[in-house]
Order: structure tokens, then sequence, then C-alpha cells
DNA sequence: CAAGAACCGGAGAGGCTGCCTCAACTTAAA
DNA sequence: TTTAAGTTGAGGCAGCCTCTCCGGTTCTTG
């Protein structure tokens, strides 16, 4: 658990109410940000922690404090999963379950996406855990690439934008199948294995209606 | 050229001035447009045109009757080459060079891209271009297949997604490597040839500092 | 060369949204 | 019991966008 945001806290402790309210509200910014993204507005967050928006901003000085304590947790699981990548017995097939998990990670927190592919939330802990990541990164992808496995003309920087093409896939379709990503991922991962092959793809495609109901439902991105 | 907004005007032509910055308004739009996507305010394409906000509104009655008169053509553009594909002695080269010529355009114009991919802008008469397009685009499809090329388990359904796959790519890139998306593009035709094989990457990847550029400078989509 | 219809400009009304504050009230803990 | 810590939520403030309005300008026609 990550504590409180104060720069060299005396770590007095939290009265027992207030430390409960603490607790209730990073568990809603966990399930909020989830859900909606780093857009969700903090009185959603105390709103649905059943609290009030004073409460939150006594806690946290503001949204980006939040964001902060909130992901650097989940920044750090990527970094197991990568561990877990190079301790695999066949390099790709641990690329490939590194790729798959951390997608599914993904499609399963639109806030911790939103983090891991921005600079524009979280300060310099957020910074600091991502930084510690890629030359783990780098090493799960250049290991596959060693085997023959994985095309000699992939790059690591590649791989966000992996992720940035199916994050894209998922934001438009979670709520009309919310399971399609895995189609599009399948089929850039067979664009991907230096021998060439096809893997039957593990889910089937949109019917139009399916296809409308989502075009009806996205909002193209805003400025920048 | 698009005539004005009025549903049965009876044509009365236009002050010789008012019809010159009618005009330029249109002229501007599509840049602006293009540029910022949809999100470009009317006072945006006002000022670019040179003339005052009232003179927009005065022209098209709101936002969408202007997005309408400005998008319809350019939809037009995407069934030409789906029919030029359609006469392509190749049908797997027909696939290919309208795949790449949509992504060109869709590259080239963001709001063109957001028109495409979400019903949530033009009317009528935009949603009437698209819905011809369907059939014409699916016969591209199935030709390629049946000509034993493409993928068999490739869907129309997933043109669209493709375009949002690689619309994504240059949202995130276009400020810094605005060629990049033809790399991921690349990748990607390379999962759906039936006979597997790996064509060389028209863009070589970016390096880290180009990543983190883009990363600065990317903003999550806002809500839906 | 009027006269007047059509047109122009752009400040700002009106509406929305999101971040954060504060004064009045409640509660845990010493 | 006292009091510091905590809570609350309406509302201040700021930004942003769409669209209106009216004093002033410009074209066109008789």
């Amino acid at each position: 658990m990550t504590r409180d945001a104060a720069p060299a806290a005396p770590a007095r402790p939290l009265r027992r109410d207030a430390e409960l309210n603490r607790r209730r509200i990073l568990e809603s910014a966990r399930e909020v940000f989830s859900q909606r993204g780093l857009e969700a507005t903090l009185d959603d967050i105390a709103h649905h922690a059943g609290v009030g928006v004073g409460t939150v901003y006594r806690r946290f000085p503001n949204k980006e404090h939040l964001v902060e304590a909130m992901f650097v947790d989940r920044l750090e699981e990527v970094g197991a999963m990568a561990e877990a990548a190079l301790a695999a017995d066949d390099p790709w097939q641990g690329f490939l379950d590194f790729a798959w998990k951390t997608v599914e990670l993904h499609s399963s927190d639109r806030g911790l996406r939103e983090v891991m592919l921005s600079k524009a939330f979280g300060r310099e802990r957020v910074a600091e855990v991502k930084n510690r990541l890629v030359p783990l990164i780098t090493e799960v992808v250049e290991r596959a690439q060693a085997s023959g496995q994985l095309r000699p003309d992939f790059s690591v920087t590649d791989m966000p934008m992996l992720h940035q093409m199916i994050g894209e896939v998922i934001e438009y379709t979670h709520a009309v199948r919310p399971e399609v990503w895995r189609r599009y991922f399948a089929l850039l991962l067979d664009g991907l294995r230096a021998e060439p092959g096809r893997a039957e793809l593990p889910h089937g495609p949109m019917c139009i209606d399916d296809l409308d109901a989502a075009a009806c439902a996205w909002r193209p991105p805003r400025h920048g």
C-alpha cells in the first residue's frame, strides 16, 4: 500500500475514521479510474466512495497526487510480468505471455493504460518506475529475437505502439464485444513471428450491427 | 462543390462577396478540420478564413451542417478507391492498394478519419454515402479472399478496426514521425496474407526519444 | 446616385464542465 | 470534557464552446 503524499511526512498516524476513508478513496479511485479512465473527476471518486469531495482534497493535494499514489503498484506488476517472461524457458513463449498479459491488464484498466502511454499523468515516482521497466522489456524483446522466433526488425519501441493500437480497439469495442481485441492482437502477433505462420484467431469478427453500435458510442479524442 | 444547407432552397444566388466568403469558409474548414479534427471550433475556422464567426453561422446553421457539406465529397473519394480496387487485375494487389490509399487518406485528414469511424458526426447524407460504401468494400475483401491471397478468416468488419488501429498510431506519432504508421500497417498486413510471408518494413522504428516526445504530446481520449 | 436589402464582425450571453476552497458542523482521542 | 482532527457539499472561479445580436458596411438595383 502506497503511503500518503507528503514529501517527508513525519508519519503522524491518521485518526481511525480518517484512515478508513483514505482506504475507501483509494479503493474507489482504483475502480473508477479503471472503468472510466483518468478523465474521471475527483468528485466522481468521492461520490463513489461515499465521502465528500473535501475529504478527498484533504488527503490528496490534487488529482495528480492521487494518480501517483494509485498507479505505482500497478506499474510494478508490469515489471513482475517482464521478469516472469525472462524466466521462461522458451524466450518466444515468454515474449508472448508478456505481451498478452500486459494487454490484458490494459484491457481491464483504462486508467493504467493511460498512465502507461502518456507522460502527462503521474510525476516523478511514476516516471521512475517506468524507466526501470525499459531495460527489462528490452531484454524480453532481444531474447526472443536471439532465439530466432521474433522477427529481427522488431524493436522495443514497437511495444508501446502495439499497446496503443490494441488500446484503441479496446476503447472502441469494449461496450459491445469486450473480447474482440484478442482477435486483432492475434492478427498483429501473426505479423511478428520470424518464421511466418498463422495461428487460429481466438475470437470471431464482429457483425455489422456490433460495429454500428461501436461507431455510435465512439467519440474521437480531444486535442493535445 | 456541395451546395448550401437549406432543405429545399429556392437557390437564390448569393451576393458576390457572400459567395466568396462561403468558399473561403469551406476551404478553411477543410484545412482546419483535416489538421485538428472535428473538435476544431467554428470560431477557429472563421478566424482562419479571415471572417467573423457570425458570417459562418449565417451560412451554416450549425457545425453539423458544415461538417456534412464538408465530407460528403471526400467520402465519395473512398468509394472511387474501392472501385479502382475492384478494377485491378490482381485482387490482392487491389486490396492492398485500397488499404494503403484509404489509410493514407486518414493520415492526411483527421476530420475525415473521425467522420468515417464515428456515427456521431454528419447526418443523413453522410450516413447514406457510408452505406453505399459497405457492399463495395465487402467485394474488395471477398475478391481478395477468393483469389486465395487474403486469409479466409478475415472479415469486412475488420477493415474499420484496421483503420482504427492505424488511426491511433497516426494520432500518437504524427507530431514526431509522421510516417511511422507505415511500419505498423505493414506489420499488420503481414498478418493478413493467407500464405504467410514477410515484407520489408517500409519505415524504421522510432528511437526512445521520439517515443518519449510522442508520449508527452499525447492525451487520452475523452469519454463517450 | 441614391435607397435599401443583404451582409459583416465580433463582443458577449448563456450554458456546460471540472478543479478546488471554506465556513459550519461532527467525532475520535487524550 | 475539551479540542484538534476530520467531514461536508454548495459554490467560487476559470475555461471553453456554441450561437445571437445589432451597429455598421457593402453590394445591387432602379
